[in-house]
DNA sequence: TGTACATCAGTGAACGCGCGTTCACTGATGTAC
DNA sequence: TGTACATCAGTGAACGCGCGTTCACTGATGTAC
């Protein structure tokens, strides 16, 4: 934001973690290198350890921020939601989130996760408590905590095994119909 | 099998697999190379190239081998599943394949999909199938495709949350429980 | 049954690469007086 | 308002590492006659 291209850069911290983002969407989760990072930020080699001690730590920070993205884009798919079919728009939401951010969906979820960034914990908690919200309010039901539990892995497992190509991902309104179809099927009754 | 140690292995491009598996049992995904296996099926750096083009041709069929291993749990768990109960031991099968077997199930899953090994889609397909049947037979569905896929989505979604840590796996049994309830939460209506 | 030879499956050395991390350093900043 | 100095955030060179892959090679195998 602030372009002074002066010997201190202002503010690398964000820099590394906005570069680093950009790059696990474009060459997906093996693209993320501190070099790399520091590389994109146009900063030398060893400047990320005046911020990061180590690779684990930028990793925990652009996780954080998936987080943080992905609840607002759940959010934003509908803010109110008090159906069914309300709840089938989130879980679209969520697997177009995997499906456009591949990189850092999977930064988010596969790399190994430190318990001890409260920031990550703060925002996994966060997507739960949403889902688990939303769930509860749309679906009456005996055992909500179940199946708020149900609703998180039935996304979560549609996303990846279209990101993975296990279920056809070539068009965009195949997936949200199939969501779709698949959310209804489980929570109608 | 066949301990000759002599100038010729026998049957490397077996012994590569194996040792292939092995490291990503012992070290998880990013254990998994080239070099490695040949290190560990004692033979020199070079010789892979004898039987595999590539590395993600010896990832192929170490997905391959995979696959198979996991439909065989799933079939072990419960050979006639006739009632939602029986569903669910399949969905604890499937779910306690991934957390004993991590480095397996992430390659199968999580590494770049070459739609060009027939042996990796066959065994995908096997599995979507046997799903398929299962739920078709054990789950009255008006929607029985869309409640298969529902299924997959389902125990897919939670293995990977248990063993990325969003659920907590320090149990067998809780994670076992939980599998149970939520699947039926799910199912039964 | 014995020998010549093509083929196959290994060897080992080397290539270039990008990585994480450390080090002694230096330029910029801001605070105390 | 001006100056001395501590602190902070960078630099750039270097370390050792394991990787994928290629190369010219050689020992073992099996087939044709």
């Amino acid at each position: 934001m602030s372009s002074k291209a002066s010997y201190h850069h202002g503010d690398l911290a964000t820099a590394l973690v906005n570069a680093a983002v950009e790059l696990l969407e474009e060459g997906g989760a093996s693209a993320l290198s501190l070099r790399a990072a520091a590389r994109r930020a146009g900063v030398s080699t060893a400047a990320p350890y005046r911020h990061f001690p180590d690779r684990g730590a930028l990793l925990s920070a652009v996780a954080a921020v998936g987080y943080r993205e992905l609840g607002a884009s759940l959010m934003a798919a509908n803010p109110t939601p008090s159906t069914v079919d309300d709840v089938a728009d989130i879980a679209i939401a969520y697997v177009r989130f995997a499906l456009d951010r591949p990189g850092l969906f999977r930064a988010m979820f596969t790399e190994q996760c430190d318990k001890d960034s409260p920031d990550r914990v703060a925002a996994v908690a966060m997507i739960h408590d949403y889902l688990h919200t939303i769930v509860k309010s749309a679906v009456p039901s005996s055992d909500p905590d179940s199946m708020a539990t149900a609703m998180w892995g039935l996304v979560h497992g549609l996303a990846f095994l279209h990101l993975d190509g296990k279920l056809d991902a070539s068009s965009d309104g195949e997936v949200a119909d199939r969501v779709r179809t698949v959310v209804a099927a489980v929570l109608v009754r």
